[in-house]
DNA sequence: CGTCTTTGACCCGCGC
DNA sequence: GCGCGGGTCAAAGACG
């Protein structure tokens, strides 16, 4: 078995709750891949709810993801996936066909530090705004700034799932 | 009309 | 053996 994806790995940054209430269809590209609800359960150890999603991009892909708000910090959204994807993401798909620019956060490593992105809620209107992407971004260096086992995440997602480089370490 | 989300019920594993 | 908790299924409703 690969040891690789037989853990979960956690690392949230997750788009998805951006939107109000985007009910009905378009399963939103939160990370590059397409992802379909299957379930949601409240939890003993966390009082918000836990959403299963299933990744709809490909209806034999195993892979798995849970999201769940952090009890600690209820603007952090904790994404945990599960398996490896047997195709590559849409996003990957689309950066192909020369349209959108992909969005490069599938994390697929394993970092023994779960790491995790906040992000605010409540303005309905920084959904996927440029005021949006750019309070994600500083969100994103303040967790840079403080959270090694982020960074190494980040990286190695990026290089494995993006670039297809070898491992860059941001600095 | 087709697809997706929601939500309650059901199933299974684990601890006592 | 029983109870609890987590994960999954499936029917119903909603939206473009």
């Amino acid at each position: 078995m690969d040891s690789n994806w037989s853990n979960q790995s956690s690392l949230s940054l997750d788009l998805s709750f951006g939107p109000p209430r985007s009910l009905g269809q378009a399963s939103v590209v939160h990370d590059g891949y397409q992802w379909r609800k299957y379930g949601q359960k409240v939890t003993r150890d966390n009082p918000f709810p836990r959403a299963y999603f299933r990744c709809s991009f490909a209806p034999s892909c195993p892979v798995k993801k849970k999201v769940q708000r952090s009890a600690e910090d209820r603007s952090v959204l904790v994404a945990t996936y599960e398996g490896e994807h047997n195709h590559k993401s849409s996003s990957e798909d689309e950066l192909h066909s020369g349209e959108l620019i992909p969005c490069p956060f599938s994390i697929s490593s394993s970092s023994s530090a779960p790491a995790s992105v906040t992000q605010q809620e409540g303005d309905p209107e920084m959904n996927y705004s440029p005021k949006f992407q750019s309070l994600l971004v500083e969100q994103m260096t303040s967790s840079l700034s403080k959270d090694p086992g982020f960074t190494n995440a980040i990286a190695t997602a990026v290089s494995e799932r993006i670039l297809q480089h070898p491992k860059v370490v941001f600095k």
